[in-house]
DNA sequence: TTTTATTGATTGACGAGTCAATAAAGAACA
DNA sequence: TGTTCTTTATTGACTCGTCAATCAATAAAA
């Protein structure tokens, strides 16, 4: 019974099955056919909306990071002033939604893909560029000249957070992640050399 | 004509060729034959001595590890003095012999593999402790109370440059990781907070 | 009748792991 | 010394399974 309009449907259905079924995979060795039993739909139409599998997974990957600039964006609104702004964007980085395990698989695996693909290295950029300016124009009116390096040092220091965290398994091994890096913001900015 | 003692030999040519693969590669979807052929060995023989394919990621992986710790380990015997140390650390971290492809392709494919994988998650831990031990070994002597949080705060930063610096493509995109690390460092030692 | 939705079946390829067979080196032995 | 046995090295061939992608066919809407 051919609905008409089914299009956005089944790709949203698609990505989020395929975001989900990495997760549970831990890693891209998840089959189209997977993923469209996941998502209620033959493996054929999976190739029909799509194409192929990277594009699926390009994909996922587009809307893994949309949430996150949504999120940044959100918070980003809600905060007043430089410093609040700033501690908006660490706090954005480390919400509860970026470490569910479907997540955190979709970024690491995002990494690996990153170096052959040529799309996802651009989408990477794209949030790169994203954080590293969004740092730098609330660093520059508090600290001036050097606000590019410290931006470059704390977005840096996000993502191997990010990863540390990630990657741990018990308590033990888990930090507060948002207290450590802003720690380090007040470290940049008190503790200025010079 | 069978020389015996091969064991040794061929399992060394294995995690070399599994090393040079999955560099090819970027990731680990390569298969146990291109492995063999590389090594030049059929893949039966690579099958004999490591048992699956994991055994052999496993094997490279640690291989990997080894290097980098061996690194650190003659760095640190050169410097004088708990600043020169840290340091050695941080360079011994940065070194172009950790930015070879291959070298980068194993370690975002040692993360993912971390996740699900309860060896390599051992293993990462090993690298996170040695390098949390090295830090914080030097740090206390500078900087007292507080040098477990610095030390942690220094590694992520380590992690997360290599990240950056790993998946950057032209020169634009690369800063000097071990300089920026190293004025983290500074700020860490000078600009304490209280 | 043209467009959109949908799938079962198929194709063509590849890959992990097993196994039986070959061969050489050393050990035991007569 | 020559003979037999055991261990180690090595591979071609094979099994069994999987999977991406395609296609022809069905069906409902416009």
């Amino acid at each position: 019974m051919p609905k008409l309009g089914m299009e956005p449907i089944r790709r949203a259905a698609l990505v989020k099955a395929t975001i989900d079924e990495i997760g549970a995979a831990g890693n891209l060795d998840v089959t189209v056919s997977s993923i469209a039993k996941r998502a209620g739909m033959s493996s054929a139409l999976a190739h029909h909306y799509f194409g192929g599998k990277e594009q699926i997974f390009l994909a996922a990957m587009r809307h893994t990071l949309a949430i996150y600039a949504a999120e940044v964006r959100l918070a980003l609104g809600q905060a007043q002033g430089h410093r609040a702004r700033l501690e908006a964007i660490v706090r954005a980085g480390f919400t509860s939604s970026n470490f569910q395990p479907d997540v955190i698989a979709a970024w690491l695996n995002f990494y690996v893909l990153a170096q052959t693909s040529e799309d996802a290295h651009r989408l990477l950029q794209l949030y790169q560029r994203r954080l590293h300016s969004n740092l730098v124009h609330d660093l520059r009116p508090l600290i001036g000249t050097g606000a590019d390096q410290a931006a470059a040092r704390i977005a840096a220091l996000i993502d191997g957070y990010y990863l540390r965290q990630g990657l741990a398994r018990d308590a033990a091994e888990r930090s507060d992640a948002t207290r450590q890096v802003l720690a380090f913001l007040e470290i940049e900015l008190k503790g200025r050399v010079q």
